[in-house]
DNA sequence: GATAGTTTCATACAAGTGTTTGAATTGCAA
DNA sequence: TTGCAATTCAAACACTTGTATGAAACTATC
C-alpha cells in the first residue's frame, strides 16, 4: 500500500483545478504540476484520466447526498415522519449553497467541484449521474408527505424550481453581483438560503385554484 | 462576393453541432464534415475557429435580445410606460423557453445554441458576454417601474430567480421528465412559461413584511 | 477565350493531448 | 545487507487539434 501520498495529492490538485477552471481546459500535465508529481503517476494510480474524474465525482457525490439526507432524516423524525416543507427544502439546497457561496476563503472546493460537474457534464460523469435521480426521488417523497393535498406534478415542479434557483445563483453569482452593483450580498449565505427556500415554498403552497394552470396574462 | 454558400453552410452546421453536443467535443473537422466543405474553408471564411464561434454567438445574441426587448417595449407602451410584472417576466423568459422546449421538431437550433453558450462559456464567448448585463439592466428597470414600492435588491433577486427557473428547466428538462416519470409535460411550453412567470411573480410580490429577511425556519 | 481574382482542395505542420514504456529509485522484509 | 516488489521518473508514443500552404478549380470581366 505504501504512502498513498501521491494518490491523494493528485486527487486534491485535480479537484481544485477542475473546480476553478472546469473540465474543459485542465490537462493531466496541469494536474501533475499542481500536485508536484510525475505525469505517469495518474495512469499508474488511477488507470486513466476518466477514472480519476469518476472517482472524484463518486466520492463527492455520496458525501453531498449523505449530508442532505442526514438533514432530511433528522427533520422527518422530529416531525414524526412528516417534516415542514421549508425544512425539507432547506435540507435540499442548504448544503450546496453553503459550500459554494460565502466568503471566498471558506468556500469548499468539494462543493465547487460538484457544481462544475453538474454544469459541464463530461462523459465519465454523465455515466454515473443517473443515480442522482434516485436521490432526488427521496426528497420528492418527503415533499409529498409534507403536502399531501398537492398534486404530484406540482411537487416535481417545486423541486425543480428549488434546485434551479440554488444552482443558478451559484453559477451566475458573479453576474448577479455585477448586475446589482453589489447590492445582492452573496456572502450572506443564510440570507440566500432563506430566499430560495421562501420562494420555493411559495411555489409549492400557493393558492390551490391556480395550480394546474396559473393565471395566464395576455402576451404583449 | 460570390456565393456565400460555403460560409452559411459552415455557420449552420456549426450551430447545429454546438447546440447538440456542446463546444467541448466538436472539432473543426466535425463541422466541415457536417457542412460538406473543405477543412480549410473555416479559416478562409472566418479567420479562426474562435472567430466563427464569436460570430455565431453575436448574431444569435442580438436576435434574442431584440426579440425580448420588442415584447418588453410593446408591453410598456401599452401600459403607458409601466407594464404589469407578469408581462415583463414573460418577455424575459418566454422567447428562450419557447425556442428550447416544445415538440422536438420545432425546437430552434438557435435557442439551443444560446443555452449551450450560457452554460459552457468558452473563451471567445466569455469575452462578449459582459454586454448581456446591460441588456438585463433594461429588464431590471422595467421591473422597478412595475413595482416601485419594492426594494432594488428584491428586484434583482426576482430577476435572478426567473432566469434561474427558465434556464435550469431547459438544461435539465430530460432529468425532470425522467424524475417525474413523464408527469411534467415539457412539451406544453405555454404551461411551463406560465409556471415560471407565476412563481417569479410571487417571489416579487410576496408580503412586504418579510422582504429583507424571509421567515427563517429552524434548521433541522 | 484569355486573364485576374476568388474560392476550394489535399496536404502538411506545429503544438498539445492522454497513454505507455522501461529504466531508475525507493521502501521494506528476510 | 540482500532481494524484491512497489513506486517514481524521463522520455517517447500515437493521436487529435487548429492552422498554414501552395496548387488547382472556378467565376466573372474584358
Amino acid at each position: 500500500m505504501a504512502s498513498d501520498h501521491t494518490r491523494s495529492a493528485i486527487l486534491a490538485a485535480a479537484e481544485r483545478l477542475y473546480a476553478d477552471r472546469g473540465f474543459g481546459d485542465v490537462t493531466l500535465r496541469d494536474i501533475v504540476a499542481e500536485a508536484g508529481v510525475n505525469l505517469a503517476a495518474v495512469n499508474y494510480h488511477f488507470g486513466s484520466k476518466d477514472e480519476l474524474i469518476a472517482e472524484l465525482f463518486v466520492t463527492r457525490s455520496v458525501q453531498t447526498n449523505r449530508e442532505r439526507l442526514r438533514e432530511l432524516k433528522a427533520a422527518e423524525e422530529d416531525g414524526g415522519g412528516r417534516a415542514p416543507i421549508e425544512v425539507i427544502l432547506r435540507a435540499l439546497v442548504g448544503p450546496t449553497l453553503r459550500g459554494c457561496l460565502g466568503p471566498e476563503n471558506q468556500r469548499s472546493t468539494a462543493a465547487r467541484f460538484m457544481i462544475r460537474a453538474s454544469i459541464e457534464s463530461v462523459p465519465p460523469i454523465r455515466r454515473i449521474k443517473n443515480r442522482e435521480i434516485d436521490h432526488l426521488r427521496k426528497f420528492a417523497g418527503a415533499m409529498r408527505r409534507a403536502l399531501p393535498e398537492r398534486s404530484e406534478v406540482d411537487i416535481y415542479w417545486g423541486l425543480n424550481f428549488a434546485l434551479a434557483m440554488a444552482h443558478h445563483t451559484i453559477r451566475e453569482s458573479e453576474r448577479l453581483t455585477k448586475l446589482s452593483e453589489g447590492k445582492c450580498d452573496l456572502d450572506d449565505v443564510e440570507d440566500v438560503v432563506a430566499r430560495v427556500v421562501s420562494v420555493a415554498t411559495m411555489a409549492l403552497t400557493a393558492g390551490r385554484a391556480e395550480t394546474k394552470a396559473p393565471p395566464r396574462v395576455a402576451a404583449r
